[in-house]
RNA sequence: CGGGCUGUGGCGCAGCUUGGUUAGCGCGUCGGUCUGGGGGACCGAAGGUCGGAGGUUCAAAUCCUCUCAGCCCGACCA
């Protein structure tokens, strides 16, 4: 295509709103325009990319076996009702009205629709089946932001498998795994798989695949030493033993006046690992008590997923002074009963504790934890910190801050069972399908693609999903023999199927040469009086910066053979 | 939802504290001349309900109240 015509509308300066890189550079570019926040419009450019990816994304599902469907973006309730999660899913589904009154809802995701297509499976002849889509879902997240990474409207591929058994479901999702793996490798993303809580979404074997990046909003523990890598949600660590302080025969109280933190009990001569942190919580309508070490952090994630449980949220500080008679600052759990009391293992077996006496002001030490606290169950729900010890070697654990470009997993029956889908088996008993679920969001890969490809002039784009492969800069659009050349190579280049763009403008070379970094083309040809004279046009590589100087003779060949190579790299 | 910040031509900003007559600057845009291998120079021009509503005042971008929108940090997710 011809720059002249199209719609590029390149800024030089980024918008004020604009904070992320991919954010910036998007916007600087022309991909994409924001028309409220979390809702984007992809300009040509961008779609063209936004395009390419799903291309990707649809090639490696197709080489597992998955097929491509549509669904409808629009629900009724009835069908979210009848999965339970109409409810659950609270305030982030978008929900609306219809002119009959009918309520309907905007997908967020489409276990429910699939499974209701799955309805059609009679047989265990039938299965495995693998069915994908890429189609728009709708959330309406508390907060939009970093551009294309979180947004309340966006393309996802969304795959979900059913198989008659967890033998079958285990297959499908190493399928997943693997094609993940190869698409996050052609996208150029260094994409790690990791282990995962599985949220809202219920489930097990939860993987999500990360890309290291300052923009993303997770953490991600590795190790150095083994290849063991999980979301700070659930990441384990082997923890440092602690010389305990002598025990006594019963806990004593001491004076703390007005000692309301840890700190300020560290400060008075009671180190944080000899202290009990607790902590009061309504968990689906029920005040529990939660108890960490002093210097633990508590993960509200771990103890959801340990738990089941569905709400959580501090309590308040009058219920908490009504429930144990003292204002958070003073709390404990020796001898308080009539509660359920979570404890971290951090605390199990450990003697000489320091902790809140239920009456402010004072505290109790020589705590001994099994002696003087009735805990009901024992959970793992501290968040670890960077430099830990691994549990499952010798290693030293690091937190890395990433984007989480995909998530498989393993649903199991949930939807299957809620939806009434069933088969006969070889015996001809009936049998309700296990199903997995595996998402990758289009722009949000696209963004991921940005924040870890560019450089201070703009964008550097894979070959693959580039929205040009070749831009042809000409630098003096009327000087006939540029024209003339610019026009030969652009035809044969057209022939040859590769997207190339001819820079066609009457304007100065300086802002060709910007605008064709900002956009990130991987490859430009100058064109100009000098280096025809010389019989050789000049090859710049967008990502090195590499200049060649290429005969005019094979120019379209050397070309075709570069974006060849380009097209089927990875960076496995 | 809690905390912090911002709304002034397409983009980036100044002006606001201490109200005052034609609301400025840079970039971009349009026309022209000269230019032409890294955002060039000069001449001329277009383009703004100062986010919105209400109020105070002789007078409001500026002060007050309400409201809407956007961004960042936290609780949630592809």
């Amino acid at each position: 295509m011809r720059w002249s015509n199209l719609f590029i509308p390149t800024l030089r300066e980024a918008p004020a709103e604009a904070d992320a890189v991919n954010h910036q550079l998007l916007l600087r570019g022309g991909f994409i325009r924001q028309l409220q926040s979390g809702h984007y419009s992809m300009l040509p450019l961008g779609w063209r990319v936004h395009e390419k990816v799903g291309e990707v994304i649809r090639q490696e599902m197709n080489a597992v076996g998955g097929q491509e469907f549509l669904l409808p973006a629009m629900h009724q309730a009835s069908l979210w009702q009848q999965s339970g999660r109409w409810e659950s899913m609270g305030e982030e589904m978008f929900r609306l009205t219809d002119r009959k009154g009918a309520d309907l809802a905007l997908g967020m995701t489409h276990e429910e629709v699939f499974a209701t297509l799955s309805l059609e499976l009679a047989s265990y002849r039938d299965l495995p089946q693998i069915w994908y889509q890429i189609q728009w879902k709708f959330r309406d997240e508390p907060r939009p932001k970093a551009g294309l990474l979180r947004v309340r409207e966006f393309a996802m591929k969304d795959s979900y498998s059913f198989d008659i058994d967890d033998k079958g479901l285990d297959a499908s999702f190493d399928l997943h795994h693997g094609a993940y793996q190869v698409i996050f490798s052609r996208l150029d993303l260094d994409a790690i798989p990791v282990q995962a809580s599985s949220g809202a979404m219920g489930g097990s074997a939860s993987v999500e695949f990360m890309v290291a990046s300052p923009a993303g909003e997770d953490d991600v523990v590795q190790c150095d030493g083994c290849d063991y890598a999980a979301n700070l949600e659930r990441a384990t660590a082997s923890l440092a033993p602690v010389q305990d302080q002598s025990g006594s025969d019963a806990p004593e109280s001491i004076p703390t006046p007005g000692i309301r933190t840890i700190k300020a009990l560290v400060d008075a001569g009671h180190p944080p690992e000899h202290q009990i942190k607790t902590l009061v919580y309504r968990v689906d309508g029920s005040l529990v008590l939660i108890l960490l070490r002093g210097d633990h952090a508590f993960l509200e994630q771990k103890f959801l997923d340990a738990t089941g449980a569905i709400d959580l949220e501090p309590a308040e500080a009058d219920e908490i002074r009504a429930l144990l008679g003292a204002s958070p600052g003073s709390l404990g759990a020796v001898g308080v009963s009539g509660l359920t009391i979570y404890a971290d293992p951090g605390l199990e077996g450990r003697v000489g504790m320091t902790t809140g006496a239920n009456e402010d002001d004072l505290h109790l030490t020589g705590v001994d934890v099994a002696r003087d606290i009735a805990v009901d169950q024992w959970l793992d729900m501290r968040e670890i910190t960077e430099g830990e010890s691994c549990s499952s070697c010798d290693g030293t654990l690091t937190i890395m801050r990433c984007i989480e470009t995909g998530h498989i997993f393993k649903l199991g029956r949930k939807y299957s069972e809620a939806m009434g889908v069933s088969v006969l088996d070889a015996e001809g008993e009936t049998r309700v399908p296990t199903m997995g679920s595996y998402g990758i969001g289009v722009g949000r890969a696209m963004a991921a693609i940005v924040e870890t490809h560019h450089d201070d002039a703009g964008m550097i784009w894979p070959m693959c999903v580039a929205p040009f492969e070749i831009v042809l800069t000409v630098v003096k659009v009327d000087h006939e023999g540029s024209m003339a050349l610019a026009e030969a190579a652009y035809e044969s280049l057209l022939a040859a199927g590769i997207d190339v763009l001819l820079d066609d403008r009457d304007v100065r070379p300086g802002v060709k040469f910007a605008d064709s970094e900002l956009i990130g083309i991987p490859l430009r040809v100058t064109i100009g009086p000098r280096g025809i004279d010389n019989g050789v046009l000049e090859l710049t590589i967008r990502a090195t910066s590499e200049q060649e100087d290429l005969p005019v003779d094979d120019l379209v060949e050397r070309l075709v053979e570069l974006v060849h190579e380009g097209r089927s790299a990875l960076s496995l």
